[in-house]
DNA sequence: ATAAATGCAAAACTTTTGCACCCGA
DNA sequence: TCGGGTGCAAAAGTTTTGCATTTAT
């Protein structure tokens, strides 16, 4: 993984801003193709690697995160702020879990057992959403 | 993700049982890619479509647990317990986490609170091993 | 004997990258 | 103008799959 040079400096192109608009526009944890077609709405010829590029990049700025939970393709969630993810087995959507708050301590705690400098951490509940429990699958 | 069907009698090969072992026999969480260099070892010829079609078999089988996270490529796990990982962010190692009980009440209570059906949860903790850190990375 | 499992190679898929050109500051 | 960003296409890397053959039961 190349890293970004410090102060480099940084333009802002209208590719950034419709792919970081799309992003911020859903809730869905979208797929790096999945932005490329909606992002294709408005500007038709980018290119795929654009986006894979410009999600780097906000990922490094801190504007989004990128989840790897499960699949074979990372997806995006435009909202950068800690919180948990509830993926459903059977349909695959990402969902945001409510009013789980975030456990600050145990990175601490995880810390000081292992003798690691933890940082943050992710966590995610697997099961099925509440259209895919109906269905009875 | 092609499911197995029910029933369906299972033979046990020198491949499966050997890339077992290879698995039960180390803690690194090893790729794919590593499980097949070692197995081959064993097993000259044997082929990385078999290794990844018996990874399949044996995480469906509840005998190893697949992880995901963070990078291109998955990494296995011979076990099947749930328990939490830790990644180191510079070398990539992952280890399992000591000392800090699996929260299973945790499942129950993000069901209640967003009418999910909750089947488990993975967490990961993100930073540096005591080797990283000590290199002052 | 039967069909599950394998080895091999090709294909599928996601993601990255080299390069010439474009465009924002 | 300067070099960051883009589009395009090729490449890289992981995982899956079709098919003929082997092998466990």
């Amino acid at each position: 993984m190349r890293e970004r040079e410090i102060n480099k400096p940084m333009r802002n192109s209208r590719q950034r801003a419709a792919i970081l608009e799309v992003l911020k526009s859903t809730k869905s944890h979208p797929t790096a193709d999945w932005i490329y077609e909606k992002v294709r709405e408005k500007i038709p010829n980018i290119s795929l690697g654009t986006v894979y590029r410009n999600l780097a990049v906000l990922k490094e700025m801190g504007k989004i995160m990128e989840l790897k939970c499960g699949e074979k393709c990372s997806r995006y969630d435009g909202n950068p702020e800690n919180h948990y993810h509830f993926i459903c087995v059977n349909c695959g959507q990402v969902f945001d879990v409510e009013g789980v708050e975030v456990n600050k301590k145990i990175d601490q705690e995880v810390s000081e057992k292992n003798r690691w400098e933890v940082f943050h951490h992710c966590m995610e509940f697997y099961g099925l959403c509440s259209e895919c429990s109906k269905k009875n699958v």
